[in-house]
DNA sequence: ATCAGAATGTGATCTACATCACGTAACCAA
DNA sequence: TTGGTTACGTGATGTAGATCACATTCTGAT
């Protein structure tokens, strides 16, 4: 199964796990589907789980006054996504999570993460690597949006995610730099 | 001891440790006194340490084209800092972390929270919980970097840090905002 | 094949904030 | 006390990017 050996291989970069423990590992993870534009988590929504991606593409994103979208996240294979603020605090979702693409994902929830986590030192070792390297990329993304302007951080996104310039819609590039549509339409030409 | 108490308190706020344990984590600590203005990690040095602050105030911060500054974090009492890019990929620091008042923290080095997680499973949990809560506040500014303006981020971060505006000079309030002093200035009066 | 609604491009104008320039007050060290 | 550095305020002007407006192309559903 394509989903499970995704995920082997993920986590075997961080943690050492025997077949039994990652078969008992993978029990807890639920398989789902969802079309282009299917929402996972709403504005509003209760969150219980964190998803991991096996195939297509998510965003994470904030909508302010309902009028603009602000991107957080594009979630690609193997990366992780949710609103991580209400998952912790068990408050109401203000992170939208929708499908770009036709997707597959494994949720996990947060009962069974800390289940995992507490029963198998390993399984603790790769969420505390995992979120350092989210922490750190957005450390250096928020320097990015106080240091460099909107040209330099469309360069800096384009060699991130090569794929992305072709797989999504240009609005949504903008979404995530944090700039009109407009501006990001005229960076083009210049 | 004043430092090993706070440090106690902090870490029993998530994870369980014997007396005996504790004392064992708390020899790996190397205390250190600083002075105003004195630097602790600067740029292309070697970073070996992370830093848990016991009292005074420190500043993490870029410095683009030897001119503008941006302040990543203030760190106070009870908060962690350091060049984390740096200490995680053992490349030289990008980040510098220097002293706003008089300060007296705790030294932890790389090699000793890897050994103390790897053989405490409550350390690795420790950990990971705060590098969440790091990762969630990290978001989270991001976010009001994109969706709010200058005079809504000065007046979060007036709620968030209410010591500080007493604290530490109104241009490192506008380094942490990423806005000029003069625009900072000229908020105070509108 | 057709039509509606997205997605994109592009001009004209507006605005928040940067930058430059200068003055004054506060804080030190000799 | 004095002189030098740092902090802070404030006016004048410049500019990146937002907003508004409209045209064009693409796309997906019937």
């Amino acid at each position: 199964m394509e989903a499970k050996i995704l995920l082997q291989q993920h986590i075997a970069k961080t943690a050492s796990l025997t077949e039994e423990e990652f078969n008992y590992f993978f029990s807890h993870f639920k398989p789902m589907s969802f079309k282009k534009g299917q929402t996972i988590i709403g504005a509003g929504d209760k969150v219980d789980c964190e998803y991991f991606v096996i195939s297509g593409c998510l965003k994470a994103f904030f909508i302010n006054d309902e009028i603009k979208m602000y991107i957080l996240q594009f979630a690609m294979p193997t990366w992780w996504t949710s609103d991580y603020t209400a998952l912790y605090n068990q408050t109401p979702a203000t992170i939208n999570v929708d499908c770009i693409t036709d997707a597959e994902v494994l949720c996990l929830s947060n009962t069974d993460r800390e289940k995992l986590c507490a029963g198998f030192h390993q399984i603790e070792h790769f969420f505390r690597w995992r979120t350092n390297k989210g922490y750190i990329a957005s450390q250096k993304r928020l320097l990015s949006f106080m240091n460099n302007n909107v040209k330099t951080r469309y360069e800096e996104l384009l060699i991130l995610y090569p794929q992305l310039y072709n797989l999504v819609p240009k609005h949504l590039i903008a979404a995530y730099l944090g700039v009109s549509r407009e501006t990001l339409s005229r960076l083009h030409n210049s």
